[in-house]
DNA sequence: ATATAAAGTTAAGTCTGCTTAACTAAAAAG
DNA sequence: CTTTTTAGTTAAGCAGACTTAACTTTATAT
């Protein structure tokens, strides 16, 4: 398990290296890719840092035209944050190349233990979501 | 999974963080932690960097007294890394940090799930080490 | 209506990581 | 025994991320 993330930070500094993003950017881009239409400050939240610090990593990002800032109608100081089609692309590729080894991990299964894999998976993404929906009535 | 190491990117800038580390050098000495007696060009070739910036960033290190660095007896250009007892456990701290959130997912699951668990992560394991062997045997 | 708080931006300055280039010392090759 | 490679260090300089502080604009509270 340990192993597994090891892997894939190294897969994921690989791909930033490659595309030319900083970590804190791609970072970002991965958030926006999973939790869309976020606010500046949920960026700021999410990665410990100032709001400035978050303003100034989202506005190259909006200047790579990677993502796009635009007013929230509900609330006009805020911003909405979301992924242009060109950032949408790019994660995506992202996300294919680090599954590469995930597909070559399952090639070396049988089909049994292949079925027993995703079992396993479906009960802990269950059990993912029990926990995050009780974290998130705590926090509330 | 990937939900996971989302998860587990967090707790780890977050401990970094709080350890007044910063990433980089808080993944050299997990790096040391896996896999100890490391030269200076394990570390760069790891995390893609010069040895210039790798010797820069171990001797940061040096200085804090997480690692030690000396001669290795059977090549004396080269240096042997290891971690100091003052990192061994500032790490093992970490790392029950980071696995608190396995242990309470854990909790959330049947025996009879865990033990589903468990099997297909036994599986996982085997193949990710067949994969690990062939990849060697492939590189050397 | 005025005061206060909240969301975001901008600017100035600091700190780190990283690279290239020049160097030392030890090992391997010829 | 010289020559070349290899491992590592050091210094100079650049680029990025981050912080604090000052500011603008919108929302909320009194």
């Amino acid at each position: 398990m340990d192993f597994a993330m090891h892997h894939s930070m190294r897969e994921r500094a690989h791909f930033a290296k490659a595309t030319g993003l900083s970590m804190p950017q791609f970072g970002i881009l991965m958030q926006l890719h999973y939790r869309g239409n976020c606010a500046v400050g949920d960026i700021s939240e999410r990665f410990d840092i100032t709001n400035a610090a978050a303003s100034q990593l989202v506005d190259k990002l909006v200047q790579s035209r990677l993502i796009q800032r635009e007013e929230d109608p509900s609330d006009r100081r805020a911003k909405l944050l979301n992924l242009t089609d060109k950032g949408k692309t790019l994660i995506q590729q992202g996300i294919e190349e680090r599954y590469r080894w995930v597909d070559q991990l399952a090639e070396k299964l049988t089909a049994k233990e292949r079925a027993k894999v995703d079992e396993a998976i479906t009960i802990l993404m269950e059990a993912a979501k029990k926990m995050e929906t009780e974290s998130m009535a705590a926090t509330a």
